[in-house]
RNA sequence: CGACACCAACUCAG
DNA sequence: CTGAGTTGGTGTCG
């Protein structure tokens, strides 16, 4: 009756009931689950953990088996990165402490080898593609392939050294050396390569009170780290270029010359890799024939990129990839300055 | 130069440190805090409280003042309705006590006056909505600025007495109660419009062990109220939806032909009022291509609805509504039941 | 049609 | 503070 009805209802929704895959990936646990608990319980008791949800097992591993770039980033920094945290600096990064220790599950969380994570030695391959997706190929869904980065220096480094403990440590060392970062052997250095990542973000995209920020992370600590409010009009892709125009822009008066820039906005990269190219050519007109509609910005973009070679490669955004949470916290706070 | 600008942004940053401003109201707290912390552990040791984060100190007063309305309901429940408590339903309603002293000290925090919490005086005012918001307006996404709304009659109702006393005293006094409109008879009456409150809960939502229970109010001791586990897939939203569709039900079996549903979950309240009707003719997809995850429940609802007029009604969750509450204790057991 | 991103809202929990 | 359950939208391109 109408106790029978409901149950037949709700009975029915047990046969759809739909089904998710979860991977997780943290300091000691990667693996891919049906389910979120188990997905949770994986990595009991650790803090740093991030979840994504996916709707098949198939993406669920490439998220998995994406970003096992140890990301030796700005790693020639050889000291404890001078302290630095005194005056100003943007004070809601790192803000509640609690970061502190995620530096450090980072380390851990960086390479896959020196921790053991899981019962099963998770599947690491994936016909699909591998993180550092370096969109400078052209060929679509190529196979496994492992050219591209198999070869890996693993670089058997000492990561746990590397951040945190410099971090938590020393922060006495503060041999009266100005926090001037061209003190040319830091994470500073004048030369060479160097990794970045670059974010945007904007509340209240398209609606009316807009705010957008840009972020850059190039580091823990690193005083070139940007957090800004963006001008002009007031939307997620401007912030996201504008992103990459102050990271590539800092890394000229660097003297950097190759740089290697993380984003999670395909529209930014994919406009820098491969469709600017055409519209070079075509007076920047969109497939759809429209007018292209950053044009400036990405023509600045362009610009700069013609003096610091750009590797672009992409990250899955809300992913845990951590140089792309922090840049996402830098430009979120950047978002709520005020207008300039 | 770009140190300089580095440091500007960083300056900016400073000022514009985000902040924000935590109230808590419980049994024996009411307060606005400068953090979570001082908010926590305001309430150390009980239970029943409940958090909010605001961006203003203005909206997190708001939310403490917010709601004083002991919403006289059904009011139109002359008798005594019968102790009847044996038999079948909601077994565990009112099991874990706790519920009695609860009310008592909820009318301590009501007031703002009988205990001291913070140095200034709670702003006691709010401009903001006035609670039954009942959603027949379409309006998209508004922007921020509003002209609108002054009206705004203020209703200088006495609040302290309103609701605790009521409470805990007579369920019988059915004389004050003034606002019943076409009581008739009791609260079974087989025909005219009632009000309903309708609320579900789901422990460990979205982990392994999740347990969901539905919850449905009429009244104080009126034999219709419902507190049973949900079947099927255990989440938050399927018990929303299925605490609606027990209610209309039951209406329906009373032969009631005008309800007034009152429930705090717009997910369930948008889809009847709003998205159904696309959903209809787009074949159930959802704004991002994907499959509407509850159709069938939402199926049957809504043919329910061609049987009963229902009026849906927003209240806001946690806001001391005396129906809502009482919705959400019954959905709370119900979830505590074991499986189907 | 596809993709990435950026948001908005309400719940339910820990 | 952290997460899931769910929906709605725009920004942009191919």
């Amino acid at each position: 009756m109408s106790i029978s009805r409901f149950c037949r209802s709700l009975g029915l929704c047990l046969q759809t009931m739909p089904k998710f895959h979860y991977a997780v990936r943290s300091g000691r646990s990667v693996g891919v689950f049906n389910s979120w608990d188990e997905c949770s319980t994986q990595v009991n008791g650790y803090g740093g953990a991030r979840y994504k949800k996916f709707g098949t097992a198939q993406e669920a591993w490439d998220f998995v088996n994406a970003e096992r770039d140890p990301n030796p980033h700005f790693s020639q920094s050889s000291q404890p990165a001078r302290q630095y945290n005194k005056g100003c600096s943007y004070p809601s990064y790192g803000y509640k402490t609690k970061r502190a220790p995620a530096s450090t599950s980072y380390a851990a969380a960086s390479l896959g080898s020196d921790y053991s994570f899981t019962p099963e030695p998770a599947p690491v391959f994936t016909p699909e593609y591998t993180h550092p997706m370096s969109y400078s190929n052209k060929r679509k869904h190529e196979p496994p392939a492992e050219e591209s980065y198999s070869n890996s220096y693993k670089k058997a480094r000492n990561y746990r050294t590397g951040s945190a403990s410099s971090y938590s440590s020393s922060v006495s060392s503060s041999t009266s050396s100005s926090p001037s970062p061209s003190s040319s052997s830091g994470n500073s250095a004048g030369s060479g390569r160097a990794v970045v990542y670059t974010d945007g973000s904007c509340e209240s995209n398209g609606r009316r009170g807009a705010r957008a920020g840009v972020g850059v992370y190039w580091g823990d600590n690193n005083p070139y780290n940007t957090s800004e409010r963006l001008d002009g009009r007031q939307t997620n892709q401007r912030a996201e270029i504008a992103a990459a125009i102050r990271a590539v822009e800092t890394a000229k008066s660097r003297n950097i010359k190759e740089l290697t820039l993380y984003t999670d906005s395909k529209y930014t990269m994919n406009s820098m890799n491969d469709w600017i190219h055409r519209w070079k050519v075509n007076g920047w007109k969109t497939a759809g024939k429209k007018d292209v509609l950053n044009k400036q910005e990405l023509q600045t973009l362009d610009g700069l990129c013609q003096e610091v070679n750009v590797d672009w490669k992409y990250v899955p955004g809300h992913a845990n990839i951590k140089g792309n949470e922090e840049a996402d916290s830098l430009a979120r706070a950047g978002a709520r300055m005020p207008p300039l």
